[in-house]
DNA sequence: CTACGAATTCAAGCCAACTTGAGGTCAAGC
DNA sequence: GCTTGACCTCAAGTTGGCTTGAATTCGTAG
């Protein structure tokens, strides 16, 4: 089996030695023993640390990630916890999904303001609710006013 | 119309005032005019908070929203610009679920250490790619090894 | 055997996004 | 007219997540 240096797992994930060190020290990952000073990674660590940019990307702190997916190698959460922090993530996948949606209708809208159109008031709105945004469906066939 | 004292605009949206009051220092939103020394703020800026916690939740540093959503009322940004910036959620909404899916397996997975159980390198491995995850089918009429 | 380069430690610094605290102002209700 | 309490300003402090820099230690290639 090969063992990384910490300048391969930087390469292979993009995320600097400073980081990485910084990640060891608060006990995110470890390294396996020291080769000299330096220290040797488990090829492992590569996919603990996608997780970890996963989890930033998802807007989670690096002390909740810990817990999710554990400095132990396994998660220090309960089944429980674990399922409440996936439906908060899905809380915020339906939410990305609102602003993206808004996003969108923002580069195409003509209205003057955006606070002037009842579409985009209405998509900001209806963002927190359980359901997802339905808009109404164009129906080609009477090209009523715009 | 009514206009709404930094304390109203707090209370209805869950952001301090003293956030608020940094928001306008940087131009992310305007009060309309001052009541003595107080703050007024149109009900519009309601609807604007809204879409700066979205963007936040979102990992959108508060100059993005900026200039997504706009000081102005409008986005500083060209609509190609909006719509890449939808891309870029669209990305994360795909690592989030992802993400998800993995916390729910992590909380149901049986195995010693995730590290070891191939359902989880593969929610992990694709996470990156362009199509949604598909895990495989059970086939209950060929009830093979697992 | 020596030089090189990649790694190490440690303390200090940095940025965004606020929060806190001290001291001051004001309008509305009694 | 006075008190009250919500607001104000401004400077300084805080937190998380690193980065930077100086001084040092190694392992390997030549």
């Amino acid at each position: 089996m090969k063992f990384l240096d910490i300048g391969d797992v930087s390469a292979q994930t993009g995320v600097k030695p400073s980081a990485l060190r910084y990640y060891e020290e608060i006990g995110l990952i470890q390294s396996l023993f020291r080769h000299g000073l330096r220290r040797q990674f488990s090829p492992d660590v590569l996919l603990q640390i996608k997780l970890i940019t996963m989890g930033q990307s998802a807007g989670f702190s690096l002390e909740e990630i810990a817990a999710m997916f554990g400095k132990s190698g396994r998660p220090d959460l309960p089944r429980d916890a674990l399922h409440r922090k996936a439906d908060e993530i899905d809380d915020k996948i339906h939410q990305l999904t609102a602003l993206r949606d808004t996003l969108r209708h923002v580069a195409e809208c003509k209205a003057p303001s955006h606070m002037e159109c009842p579409t985009f008031r209405r998509l900001v709105e209806l963002s927190g609710k359980k359901g997802r945004v339905r808009l109404k469906r164009k129906r080609p066939q009477t090209p009523g006013v715009i």
